[in-house]
DNA sequence: TTAATAGTGTCTTTCAGACAATATTAT
DNA sequence: ATAATATTGTCTGAAAGACACTATTAA
């Protein structure tokens, strides 16, 4: 077997053809909701589908691709402004047989946790590429609804036990704003002052900057502190949903 | 871009040629120490170096991939006997360039808990393969050190969430071997009566035979009652470790 | 003034962890 | 008998969640 990989590794038309792409789940919120980063496919197949940016792996790390993918549909540069402070991990790898009818493709997916972006600009690489509301997302090309649906799972789970929340808002932002990212991610409200007390008690979660918001909210209410990030990596003790169910079975 | 892409699905050999391979970090429990599956690499590169098994993918999922590799590595047959009571998981994908000196290969690594395995039969397809002590693993070919340690981190943080523990050990157990899957994994030793009432509030943890073991422990003490593994998907409340510091940073 | 919101206080319940105690069994 | 082990009990402190309360601000 050993032997057979040394010698096949000298013809690579040997082997059969596969292509390794990089699809990026990349998430924002938008007017209190959880937005997902969609672009329309222009050829077949699936033409006119929505569906992950993404693409093809050149002579570059996966992370760099994914980086690069995320950069040109958003139209920004990678590392620069807003795109530097985007959270980018591996989500996990697709490769069914026949989840592309052209060819063999695997996809090693991205997940991205971004503060508000501007709307991409329809520009030289940009498609058409768009953020639509997770809620309000339809049909997606391939298998790209179980990749977001991954992704979602994975979103909602990891704020639980890390501070990334906190890379959907500002650099400086509120205990409000932050709540405001849990409950677009997890899809149920939370209970403000117990929420308050919480982050506030987690060590390297947030720490204040001394500051406080110029005005109240828009209803009413008074201004608010200002908070950072911390320098924790894992929150503890966790911020966990309440148990459901479906989860035990 | 999707013009290319779909002119190039015409004709795969415009593509960089990518090699698509599992590998697979296959862990165990023997005497009391968490073991891992490794295979003594045959030809260049790192000929005579210890490797995880793997391979590349044929015209299968990357689960059926993955699940090949293990059963031809450990000489059974999935699905079969112990075979078919294996965990197995992705874990996450490798892609750097020159990963692989010799092309381009992204290898998608899965992770398995196995319950005691017999020893691989040096045979047909199976190279030397071994069961080796995690803790006594020397220096692996490639990037495989990375991968056996991606797959630690993910094997320990699993225990504390999903009750895949059970996997480790028989269809029946005590808890006290529970809880020796667990001092193996985690690396430290777990308090005996603290650990066994947590077993049991947790709902759908584990669920009563009825029966005990035939006889004590080895050097004295009471007939152990015997489990079976519960329905539960994941523990709630979870089996924490203690939190280290070395988390928060 | 009114309504909304930020932030704090309090209470109950759950749970983790330290520790002790008892019962059972191999040697 | 002795030592080891399974299992249960008790206590303390941390933490989650429900709820109430005060202070502040926009409209």
């Amino acid at each position: 077997m050993d032997e057979r990989e040394f010698l096949e590794s000298y013809d690579p038309s040997e082997f059969p053809p596969v292509a390794v792409t990089v699809d990026v789940v990349a998430l924002t919120i938008r007017d209190g909701a959880l937005h997902v980063l969609l672009v329309e496919r222009g050829g077949p197949p699936f033409a006119g589908w929505q569906a992950l940016p993404g693409g093809f792996v050149l002579d570059e790390t996966l992370d760099a691709a994914a980086l690069r993918e995320l950069a040109e549909e958003t139209g920004l540069r990678p590392g620069e402004g807003a795109l530097g402070r985007v959270h980018l991990e591996q989500l996990r790898s697709y490769g069914d047989p026949g989840r592309d009818a052209r060819m063999r493709v695997v996809s090693v997916a991205y997940l991205a946790f971004a503060p508000s972006l501007p709307d991409p600009q329809a520009g030289s690489d940009a498609r058409a590429a768009a953020w639509v509301p997770v809620a309000g997302a339809g049909e997606l090309a391939f298998d790209h609804a179980t990749i977001l649906a991954d992704g979602l799972d994975r979103a909602r789970s990891k704020l639980e036990y890390t501070p990334l929340a906190t890379t959907f808002v500002g650099p400086e932002f509120t205990i409000a704003e932050l709540r405001h990212v849990y409950a677009a991610v997890w899809g149920e409200d939370l209970h403000a002052g117990n929420f308050h007390r919480k982050v506030l008690s987690v060590p390297g979660f947030v720490e204040s900057t001394g500051e406080t918001t110029t005005r109240g909210g828009e209803r009413g209410g008074p201004k608010a502190r200002l908070y950072r990030a911390g320098d924790a990596r894992l929150l503890h003790p966790a911020l966990l949903r309440p148990a459901r169910e479906e989860n035990v079975r």
